[in-house]
DNA sequence: GGACGTCGGGG
DNA sequence: GTGTACGACGTCC
């Protein structure tokens, strides 16, 4: 936080290893660039890059409509456009396969027409593999093959091997015949190479699409449309990477346009659909035996129209009702004009519309027998539902994201519900009703409905639209679709992105057998048995109150420890002897000193840009509003990729998988942490409090000491050390990840503190947060005095409470997010318990799965009989309950001895910190007077 | 009372 | 289906 950027001490202390790497690799390097480098950026130059793949084309047989393998076909739609031969400037928001053309097609939002293109692929890309395998006898081996089309000699650079490879391209019709049936060429043909890569995302890559950018077509081709960035901006650019590589400068080039094109204003609806269900029963969206009874839709201009099914044509009481309201006295008419409503817009939206809303649509559609030309759905062959005109935004699944829920949106919402994020986000509920959606009201169910698919709309549309300048900002770095991307999850978008740098590069793509391989396992032994290696440092904390405490921060630690160290999964562990003397501290390890990593210069490359550029702008003040939040989204959408950078590489399902370079960033961080420990207290005679990872405690260092280390740091580490907080005074205890701090600034930061748990009972949080409170004011160590006997006399009334069982039972109940499945326990713990009861007491109600938010309060030991739920076999069957569900509960049933604990076990990590002892000053007979006095 | 499992929060 | 470290509380023996 307002913390000063050293910039030219970074760029020169980096350049001096990046200039040593780049002069004793200049060979290599040259002929590395050699390839299709600096003519990727417009598909237009990429005749000749890619004229490899024509070249067969002339000479062998045409793909033909043979392939009956295909699984999924897409068919004629009455709201799908076809690209005319020359279509102005639009927007590229989806990449897709038809599998019934063979080809590839893109959708173009063209604005001047307000509608949706499709441009099907005019350059006859096809679908292949890579092989070592000779030409001839691949050829021999599929000669009999009807989607076999033929080879194409070509040469990758292997990252890996460290060595131009020739390779056999085998292309095939269809990417059935490459990858994904029993029999693909990727199982008769080994060693192949990337041919586990869906095909759209290939097309992707060898045409340098970027979606989200702009398109025009031309004479029937596809060519993109450059945004005009001032030069100054770009200058103003390159000054800051002024030093680094030649490709460092290329990729700062590569991404302007990603960075600086506009992002326009698509216009797009929300739909959210209501049901008749019976009672307490979801209506299975696969079936779609229920009637649709009501569809709400919310435009850009905030006009909400309600959809709803009136058959009685009973009379509407316009004075209940805040939307627009459509009737129809048949459901197949309703869905009809909802069906031509939403083909109206180029992105529609819904809140979980692929597990049921667009699900249920679809199958509905085709009970009521709706002709296949106006049913807007598009079924893949993994039964996914999508829109054949559009794009189809389901938000449950971004907001689901783990990445997007902590380092988007800090972590405000913790279940992913409708309710849950408007509440949070908005500032909006939903509506409550007491009633079934089968009883309300026409008028209540229509304002229901009106309010969903605003919450829906308006979780795109608040703060500048936020969310949906977040995911084009996104699909854009990562290369990949946003229809794909909201769908797949933070290691996916990793990858996809380092694909596409590898196929920009004409670089092979590595396979995850062979970096495991190459680069061997894991040496330092993990402190948490079944981890793979040894994480990061948690210094002992000093326990007691300290004043004047300077918490000072290494700006994102793992990522630029990955960009200064070269760290990557061919840089780790390489070939070259004389680099073998470069190792990584308490590991086997070495880093290359020849070549510089791929994953480290991407990763540097985006931190740096999020450092020296987007994030000062995101609070600058001399920008117009607009700019500083479009900063703000694009830094935020940097962070998310840089928070994972690094944990993906420890990950065995990441697609570069290599635990030696996840090892080496927690060990150099964990050399980062304790040499600047050593140096503040053996260097500047300072004292060190405590420290978590990249975080440092320090006692009363000077304004000198502060810059003093922040020099050191940028000399010793080219990274950024900052401060972070510095506290008034703060309260450690000897537990680690545990401390209370008050800011100079006047505000506490508190941190593992049981107190600020969510699931921590409200009778022991409102005595924690008061104490919190009244800490926040104290200014000297005499005030101090004065707030812990406070403190005291509040703990002592709340327990004084209890005894005298004067509270509500609300207040006592501990609530839990289930984590699994009721049959997926395999012990008795006490949210399952709750569960279990509430099973038994409500057989017909809603059955409680992960996900499920369960309230119980603590009881006294009591048997129940539970034979009829179905639990795993881990499970004894005598069943002894010590927890009630909040709902079955009584006063009566409350453990007082185990609330007094609870409150206990809250309050002693806060008091500890300060120094108050429970058993004397609360538990104590000693009067508070004469324990102070 | 110790080993082990589970959960949650935080980075 | 990004990583590990940590504390608290529970069950099981």
């Amino acid at each position: 936080m307002g913390r000063s950027i050293v910039k030219n001490d970074n760029k020169n202390s980096h350049k001096s290893l990046m200039s040593f790497i780049q002069d004793s690799n200049k060979a290599d390097s040259d002929k590395k660039k050699e390839g299709n480098l600096s003519s990727k950026i417009n598909i237009r130059d990429n005749k000749e890059s890619t004229s490899t793949k024509g070249a067969f084309l002339n000479t062998n047989k045409k793909p033909a409509n043979k392939s009956k393998g295909v699984s999924f076909e897409e068919k004629g739609s009455s709201y799908v456009h076809l690209a005319p031969e020359n279509l102005s400037s639009s927007y590229l928001i989806d990449v897709k396969y038809d599998g019934k053309k063979e080809k590839a097609y893109v959708k173009l939002f063209n604005p001047e027409q307000g509608k949706v293109f499709r441009w099907y692929d005019t350059t006859n890309h096809l679908p292949y593999l890579l092989t070592t395998v000779s030409k001839a006898e691949v050829e021999k081996k599929l000669a009999n093959e009807k989607e076999f089309i033929g080879c194409e000699v070509i040469k990758k650079y292997s990252l890996l091997n460290e060595k131009e490879l020739t390779l056999t391209k085998v292309i095939a019709t269809n990417p059935l015949a490459i990858g994904g049936r029993d029999n693909s060429y990727r199982e008769k043909i080994s060693p192949s190479f990337e041919a586990n890569i869906r095909y759209h995302l290939n097309y992707i890559y060898d045409n340098g699409l970027v979606p989200g950018l702009f398109y025009e077509v031309k004479n029937n081709k596809l060519q993109r449309v450059e945004p005009k960035i001032p030069n100054e901006v770009k200058d103003n650019l390159l000054d800051i990477f002024k030093g680094q590589s030649h490709e460092v400068l290329q990729l700062v080039e590569q991404y302007l346009p990603i960075f600086f094109a506009p992002i326009p204003k698509i216009s797009r609806c929300s739909v959210d659909i209501e049901v008749e269900s019976e009672k307490n029963k979801i209506p299975d969206p696969h079936a779609a035996l229920q009637k649709v009874i009501s569809i709400g839709l919310t435009n850009e201009e905030r006009e909400t129209t309600v959809f709803v099914l009136n058959e009685e044509k009973k009379q509407i009481d316009q004075s209940k009702i805040s939307v627009k309201v459509k009737e129809f006295d048949d459901e197949k008419e309703l869905l009809l004009a909802v069906f031509d409503e939403m083909s109206k817009y180029p992105i529609v939206i819904t809140f979980n519309g692929d597990g049921f809303d667009f699900l249920y649509l679809d199958n509905r559609a085709k009970k009521l027998e709706i002709d296949e030309k106006m049913n807007p759905f598009v079924r893949t062959r993994f039964q996914n539902v999508f829109l054949s005109h559009s794009i189809h935004l389901d938000l449950y699944r971004f907001f689901r994201q783990p990445a997007i829920r902590i380092y988007a949106f800090g972590g405000v919402y913790d279940r992913i519900t409708l309710d849950e994020l408007g509440k949070t986000i908005l500032g909006k509920e939903k509506l409550k009703h007491e009633k079934d959606i089968w009883d309300l009201d026409l008028e209540e169910l229509i304002e229901y409905n009106g309010r969903d698919s605003e919450i829906t709309f308006e979780l795109t549309s608040f703060n500048n639209d936020q969310v949906i300048n977040l995911i084009v900002m996104l699909s854009r770095i990562t290369k990949m679709p946003i229809d794909d991307f909201t769908r797949a999850s933070i290691s996916i978008w990793i990858q996809n992105w380092m694909y596409f740098e590898h196929r920009f590069r004409n670089y092979l793509i590595p396979r995850r057998e062979d970096i495991l391989q190459l680069k061997g396992g894991t040496s330092t032994e993990a402190i948490i048995k079944g981890k793979k290696y040894q994480g990061a440092i948690v210094i002992d904390p000093q326990v007691g109150v300290w004043w004047d405490v300077h918490v000072m921060d290494f700006a994102s630690l793992y990522p630029s420890i990955i960009k200064t160290r070269n760290l990557s999964y061919e840089t780790l562990n390489c070939n070259h002897i004389e680099c073998k003397k470069n190792k990584i501290p308490e590991t086997s390890h070495w880093i290359c000193e020849k070549h510089v990593g791929i994953s480290s210069m991407l990763i540097g490359f985006i931190r740096d840009i999020r450092v020296y550029w987007f994030k000062d702008r995101a609070k600058d003040p001399s920008l117009s509003e607009e700019e500083r939040k479009l900063s703000d989204v694009i830094q935020s959408s940097l962070k998310v990729l840089l928070n994972a950078s690094y944990g993906v590489f420890g990950s065995d399902n990441f697609a570069l998988y290599c635990p030696p370079v996840a090892e080496s960033t927690a060990a150099l961080a964990r050399e980062a942490i304790s040499k600047t420990k050593k140096y503040s207290e053996e260097k500047l005679g300072l004292q060190v409090l405590y420290g978590d990872t990249d975080s440092i405690f320090i006692h009363k260092p000077t304004p000198e000491n502060i810059e003093e280390l922040e020099k050191w740091s940028m000399e010793t580490f080219q990274i950024e050390l900052g401060t972070d907080y510095v506290f008034r005074y703060c309260g450690l205890s000897d537990r680690k990840k545990n401390y209370f701090g008050i800011t100079t600034e006047g505000y506490p930061i508190v941190k593992g503190l049981m107190g600020r748990k969510k699931n921590t009972p409200i009778l022991a949080k409102r005595p924690f947060e008061k104490s919190l409170e009244i800490l926040t004011d104290v200014q000297t160590p005499e005030e101090l005095e004065e707030t812990k006997k406070k403190i005291i006399r509040i703990t002592q009334a709340v327990n004084q409470k209890i005894s005298k069982r004067n509270f509500e039972l609300e207040d006592l109940a501990i609530s839990v997010t289930l984590s699994k499945k009721i049959e997926q326990y395999d012990s008795w713990t006490q949210p399952l318990q709750a569960a279990v009861q509430l099973m038994l007491a409500f057989p017909d109600g809603e059955k409680p799965t992960v996900g499920s938010l369960i309230s119980f309060i603590k009881t006294k030991p009591f048997k129940i009989q539970a034979q009829s739920i179905k639990l795993s076999d881990q499970i004894s069957q005598s069943k002894e309950c010590s927890v009630k569900p909040i709902q079955l509960a009584e006063k009566s049933d409350v453990d007082i001895p185990k609330v007094k604990e609870l409150l206990k076990s809250t309050l002693i990590q806060l008091l500890d910190t300060i120094g108050i002892s429970w058993v004397e000053s609360i538990e104590g007979q000693k009067s508070l007077d004469s324990w102070f006095s």
